[in-house]
DNA sequence: ACCGTGGCTCAACACCCTGTCGACAAACTC
DNA sequence: GAGTTTGTCGACAGGGTGTTGAGCCACGGT
């Protein structure tokens, strides 16, 4: 019920003046230890043992700072969605400018932040299936993916760059949904999946076809 | 030990002289059971108790016939995939015949099947995240079908029906991942997703656009 | 008719992990 | 220096998993 209890909110430094108190520390040692942890084992492997313990606490502990290890993982993936919306910035503002460019700069560098964070990421997406606060965060960024894609593609085809087709929210699903699935594959190299350098480039020519119906859309 | 161990075999009655015998009854009402109560809720809120005192027995006879919970959905994505399997059939050979309508067929069988066994679709694809087992048959089975559209797409290029791009095999795995990611999407129904009756319409407008670069791909 | 074996069943146990409760200490406030 | 807030943990209760060991029943062999 004190400071940790912001949850995802966890990015602003809670109302202490400034002043770094032990628990802050503390809370940083847990989600530290939970990104270190999942690096090397599954996150079903970890035990809120492990995170105390890796933090230099006791399990009761633990819970005076998190209400459970889901909540840790939700903190973390808060970070690197923040992290991958500030990376992509205005890039779709500025479409028209170079749209292969553009698109391509959209992509990769969703593809830099999450494989840097391919830890966190690939946890994220299995407990999903189990945790609703994980599975709606995850939902509510994606919609605003797919909502900037969507606006973008509408864009171009009202200036007549790209013909018209699917609709513009349908389409922008089936992308976005596309290089999810791609790259976790990618990154789990488990299953079929395409080659980490080629990945990027690959995603961007299904972009390109399906919005602009040709390889190279027309510049500016 | 005994019968049960042929774990994901299931299919293949069992060397007994064709006689029902109790155990088969029993197994089946497991995984009756299974399929039942995934529909109501989620695989992780499912004991193994639950399974067995809804096959009618304890739960240490349920070790008799599973090795685990995750065994009984193993079997289960078992079955379902070589559903999807014989319902796609050789539809791929036909590709060239009438190239819209038969990848629409492929698309819309696939989509049937998974959605007539949603539930363990949906729990396969979280269970995923946890066990190897079922990561591997899923691995596998992807393969598969990811190996059947690539020789579908370079058959189509051999024809000249469809222009040359990215390697058959990245295309391949790109265009399955998203349908797998776009069907779990709304089936899910959790986050941003296709509306189900156009969810065929809207894959398959991706997979002509990407193969051949036109929304309507040359007949025969 | 008798025994043994293999298919089948379960009560009871050991274990691990989660989450909570209540007592307690150090620090900062007034 | 009394009181609140922050931080800490030992000990417990509860629920799930997987195992053990003993027992039942139907059958085929002798």
């Amino acid at each position: 019920m004190t400071t940790a209890r912001t949850a995802a909110g966890s990015a602003v430094p809670r109302g202490r003046r400034g002043a770094r108190s032990a628990g802050d520390h503390r809370e940083l040692a847990i989600l530290a230890t939970a990104e270190r942890l999942l690096e090397q084992r599954p996150f079903a492997d970890i035990s809120i043992d492990d995170l105390a313990r890796g933090a230099g606490i006791s399990r009761p502990t633990f819970y005076f700072y998190f209400a459970s290890k889901d909540a840790v993982l939700l903190t973390l993936l808060d970070r690197v969605t923040e992290e991958a919306d500030a990376a992509a910035g205005d890039v779709l503002d500025r479409v028209a400018e170079d749209p292969r460019a553009r698109w391509r700069e959209l992509i990769s560098r969703f593809h830099d932040t999450f494989r840097e964070h391919k830890a966190v990421a690939l946890a994220c997406a299995q407990v999903r299936g189990t945790n609703a606060e994980v599975r709606e965060l995850w939902a509510t960024v994606l919609e605003h993916w797919v909502r900037c894609t969507e606006t973008a593609v509408a864009a171009e085809r009202r200036r007549g760059a790209a013909p018209d087709g699917l609709p513009a929210r349908d389409l922008a699903i089936a992308l976005n949904s596309m290089n999810e699935r791609v790259m976790y594959a990618t990154f789990a190299a488990d299953g079929p999946a395409v080659a980490e350098p080629d990945v990027v480039d690959v995603l961007l020519d299904v972009w390109l076809s399906t919005i602009y119906r040709s390889t190279a859309p027309p510049p500016a």
